[in-house]
DNA sequence: CTGTATCCTTTTGGATACTG
DNA sequence: CAGTATCCAAAAGGATACAG
C-alpha cells in the first residue's frame, strides 16, 4: 500500500482541458505528458488507489459524521451514540477504531469505575474537517437540487413492473 | 426524503465551541439555542439525513473516480472504463445511472450505428468537483501520513492469534 | 460506561451471458 | 459500443449477549 507520496494535484505545470475549468486544477495535473492521442488525462489514474483508500475510510455511513461531530471539540463514546441518530453500538466502536488507526482520532481512557472514554480530533483529523465541511456545505445547500433531479428523473423512467 | 433546504451550515450567529476554532464554521452552526446541559451542538444532527444522502451517493467505490475523470471533459463509456482501473462493466452503468438520476451528469447517446454515447458533468456537477477536488487533494497530501499511523497501529495493536 | 464477540440480514459488487 | 439481467461471493451493518 505504499504508492507515490503527494504526487500530482499539487499545483504548478497546468495543461488545458477539454472542457470548461471550473474548480481549478484538475484531478489529473503534473502528470506526465500523454501519448497525444486525444486522451484529455490519467491514462491510468495513478491517484486511484490513493484516493480510493481515503474515500473507503471517509465514505462509509457513519465516519463523516463523527469527524462532523468531533470538530465541535472532544466527546465520549455515549455522547456520540446519543447525537448520531441510528448508529449502533457496534458500528459506533467500529468507526471509531478506524478513526484512529488512521491517526484521525485520539482516544484517551481514564481509568475509573465506572468507565470514562474521550475521543477527539488530532491535528490531523482536523485538517480533515476542512475539506469535509465544504462537503457538508455543498450537501446542504444543493440537496434540494439533487432530490428535484431525482424525482423528475424516476418520473420520466418508470421501472417496468 | 423533503429536509429542511439550507438550514445550518450557512454561516452567522457562529457559538463557542468546546474545543478549538480550526476550519471555521461547525457542523452545526446556526442550529436553536442548546438546552444548556454542556451538550456542544447538534443534539439530534438534523443535517445527518442530508449529509448521508449525498456520502451514499459520493462514498461508493466509484463515484469520485468517474466525477473526477468528466471533470476534465465529456467522455464515452468505453473511455470512462479504459481509465479506471479494475471498474466492471456492470458498475460503471450502474454509477453512471446514480450520477444522471440525481442530475450530476448528462447522458448523450447519438443514434448511430454502432451507438455512441457521452457523459458529461451538467453544471450541479461541476458544482461539486469543487468540494471532490478539495478532498482528493487532501486524500494525496496526507496519504503517507495515514500509511504511517496505520502501520504504527498495527505494530501496537497485534491481533491476538 | 465502554468494549468485544456472535449471529444473521442486507447491500455491494464482480463475472458472465445476452440484446439492440 | 452501450446496456441489461442473472447469479453468486464478499462486505457492511444491525441486534444481541456478554465481559471488564
Amino acid at each position: 500500500m505504499s504508492d507515490h507520496p503527494a504526487a500530482a494535484l499539487d499545483g504548478a505545470s497546468p495543461r488545458a482541458s477539454a472542457a470548461s475549468d471550473p474548480a481549478g486544477p484538475s484531478l489529473c495535473e503534473g502528470l506526465p505528458p500523454l501519448p497525444a492521442d486525444g486522451a484529455v488525462c490519467a491514462r491510468d489514474f495513478p491517484e486511484a488507489h490513493t484516493i480510493r483508500t481515503v474515500i473507503a475510510r471517509l465514505g462509509d455511513k457513519w465516519t463523516l459524521l463523527v469527524v462532523g461531530l468531533l470538530g465541535d471539540g472532544p466527546a465520549r463514546f455515549t455522547e456520540l451514540q446519543r447525537r448520531i441518530d441510528g448508529i449502533s453500538h457496534r458500528m459506533l466502536t467500529q468507526t471509531l477504531r478506524a478513526l484512529e488507526r488512521d491517526g484521525l482520532v485520539r482516544r484517551t481512557a481514564y481509568p475509573e469505575i465506572p468507565p470514562r472514554v474521550e475521543y477527539a480530533l488530532t491535528p490531523l483529523g482536523r485538517s480533515l474537517l476542512e475539506p469535509t465541511l465544504a462537503l457538508v456545505r455543498w450537501a446542504a445547500e444543493h440537496h434540494p437540487e439533487l432530490t428535484t433531479a431525482r424525482d423528475r428523473y424516476d418520473a420520466a423512467h418508470p421501472e417496468p413492473d
